[in-house]
Parts: structure tokens; C-alpha cells; sequence
DNA sequence: ACCCGCACCTGTAAGC
DNA sequence: TGCTTACAGGTGCGGG
């Protein structure tokens, strides 16, 4: 479920919430969840939280002695802080937390909690080891891809644009969501071969993906009506209120009141519309009698 | 070498 | 009301 809008929004609350702070107790409810060595020592225990990175749609709690603990929370996964006592149901995973020195705030826990499972942990002696071993396939991270580097992704794959863009080995931290979303505003349909673009698409494409990226960040990310996503204090986001395709499929484009369409692409539903984003792009402008027609 | 399609899980909502 | 079916934000692997 979560894109890289809502595990930014989870980083970012999280770090609010645990850099500074000791783990004094871990605990697996769940073993096999874990990947690596499963003791409580390797999920943290004794550590001083100094950072939590992320990639694409990857996070990292790093330890000031350098221990790194990997999160993906797949589709359905949450990491969450709370006070209270009882865990919801599917917490694989706990942790026991103390302030820093000199802070009066109380103790806090922080769940791994997950009921599809396609999400999990990965326990590494140093967050070097984990960057080589678990961020190494990812591809670029896609909130500040450049042209250039787009570009050089897509040249290389006649694989549609939707599942080029999906594939996290060439771009990390795009989902079914914001593709879609990404795509429509780039003008682009999502069958087009990803070589195909032209230098000014790549440009727009670009564009499109950051600006994307980065309003649904500044929202807080996208909760659907499941409620599934929420950051790490519980908190909502608010971009499912300003998709323009995805889940919109049969309602009037935001552009040309035409109706969005729907098709199956990369085993993923996947919503366009069919006159913003053609398949054959406009021809290019032509010259008549060496006059620059409009 | 590439790319597609499906399996992995559970919860929810829609359909009969 | 209750059972059945379809579908869901992601990834990884088998096989064509």
C-alpha cells in the first residue's frame, strides 16, 4: 500500500518520535517476519536510535553503534508509536523505548504491525551491510529524479511505461497510485514503449513524477477508504482527496470532462485518459514553404 | 535476457 | 442475513 509519500511521512514522524530515544526491550511476535538473525540484540536492543533513512519505499533505523534494522511495509504494513498497553491484532513485532537523558517525555512502544505480511524486517550488523545488501537493486530515489537520470533508466527497456515506471529497480518509490497520477498530469499513456519518449517528454515526465511526489508528501500522503495507511502517530493523510485518475475509472476527466478508461497493465488496474494521454503522440509541428505552421 | 503473470496473505465490500 | 467472490497501496519468482 504504501508509496513513497506515505513511508516519507512515516520516516519523518517516526524520526520525530525515536531519534535519541534507547531500545530497552524487542520482541518478535512473529519470527517469521524477520530476515536475518532474530535475537533481541539484532532487532536493536541496547541501541541508540541516531537516524532513520529511506529508500524508495524502504526505511532503516540505524543505531549510533551502527546496527541497522530494514523495514518494508509492503501493502498493508504500519509502524506505530503508542502508549497503550494492548497491541492491535498482526503486531509481528515491539518495541520498548526510553527517552533521552534528560527528557521528562514517558516511555513509548513502536509496532510492527502487518496483516497481509508482504511487508517485514531485515536485521543487518550495519546499516553498510544493509545499504549493500537490501537498497542495492533499488533503482534512484524518484522524489528529485532528474531527466538525465530518467532518461537513462528508460532508454534501455520497450516495456510499457507503466510497468517500467513500477519496476523499483529502475525508479524506487513509485506504486500503482502515483504512476497513474504521475502519468496523467505528463500527458503520457501508460502503453507507451518506455523508449519512446522524446527529449521534451522526458522533461515533462520528470517533472510530473517530483511535483507529484511532492504534493502528496506535503498532504501527508494518501489514506484510502480502508484507513489502512496512517504515520507513525496515527495520523491520516490527505492526497486521496486530489487524485485526478486513480480509482476515478468511468468519472469525467479533470482535463477534458471526457471519461477515464481502465485497462489491466503490469497485473495492475490502471487508469488513463483516453484523450489527455494518447497513445500515438501528436505529430510534430510541420513546416510549410519554410513558414513554422501553427 | 527480458518480460509477463501469478502467488504470497488478510480484510473489506459488493453481489446474489 | 449470510455465503461467495472480487479486489486492494508491493514484491519476487517461475517459466515462456
Amino acid at each position: 500500500m504504501p508509496e513513497l509519500p506515505e513511508v516519507e511521512s512515516v520516516r519523518r514522524s517516526l524520526a520525530r518520535g525515536i531519534i535519541g530515544w534507547r531500545v530497552v526491550r524487542a520482541e518478535a511476535h512473529r519470527p517469521g517476519v524477520i530476515t536475518g538473525p532474530r535475537e533481541p540484540r539484532s532487532m536493536l536492543l541496547g541501541a541508540r536510535i541516531a537516524r532513520v533513512e529511506r529508500r524508495g519505499k524502504s526505511l532503516a533505523l540505524v543505531a549510533h553503534d551502527a546496527r541497522a534494522l530494514a523495514v518494508h511495509l509492503g501493502m498493508s504494513g504500519r509502524l506505530l508509536l503508542t502508549s497503550d498497553a494492548d497491541d492491535p491484532p498482526h503486531t509481528h513485532a515491539a518495541w520498548r523505548l526510553a527517552p533521552p537523558h534528560g527528557s521528562a517525555a514517558r516511555r513509548t512502544r513502536l509496532l510492527f504491525i502487518d496483516p497481509r505480511r508482504f511487508g517485514g524486517l531485515w536485521t543487518y550488523p550495519s546499516f553498510d551491510d544493509l545499504a549493500r545488501d537490501r537498497w542495492a537493486p533499488l533503482g534512484p530515489d524518484a522524489l528529485a529524479v532528474d531527466t538525465d537520470t530518467l532518461e537513462r533508466r528508460l532508454r534501455d527497456t520497450r516495456r510499457p511505461l507503466k510497468a517500467a515506471l513500477l519496476d523499483q529497480s529502475l525508479l524506487a518509490g513509485l506504486g500503482n497510485i502515483y504512476t497513474d497520477e504521475s502519468l496523467f498530469r505528463a500527458r503520457l499513456h501508460p502503453r507507451r514503449p518506455a523508449d519512446s519518449l522524446s527529449r521534451t517528454e522526458l522533461v515533462a515526465l520528470a517533472r510530473c513524477i517530483r511535483a507529484i511526489l511532492r504534493d502528496a508528501l506535503r498532504a501527508g500522503g494518501s489514506t484510502l477508504a480502508d484507513g489502512q495507511y496512517v504515520d507513525s502517530n496515527g495520523d491520516d493523510g490527505a492526497y486521496q482527496r486530489r487524485h485526478l485518475v486513480y480509482g476515478r475509472a468511468g468519472l469525467p476527466c479533470a482535463s477534458c470532462r471526457r471519461l477515464l478508461d481502465h485497462a489491466i497493465l503490469a497485473s495492475r488496474t490502471t487508469v488513463f485518459c483516453p484523450t489527455c494521454q494518447p497513445l500515438t503522440p501528436p505529430p510534430p509541428v510541420r513546416v510549410h514553404a519554410g513558414v513554422l505552421a501553427v
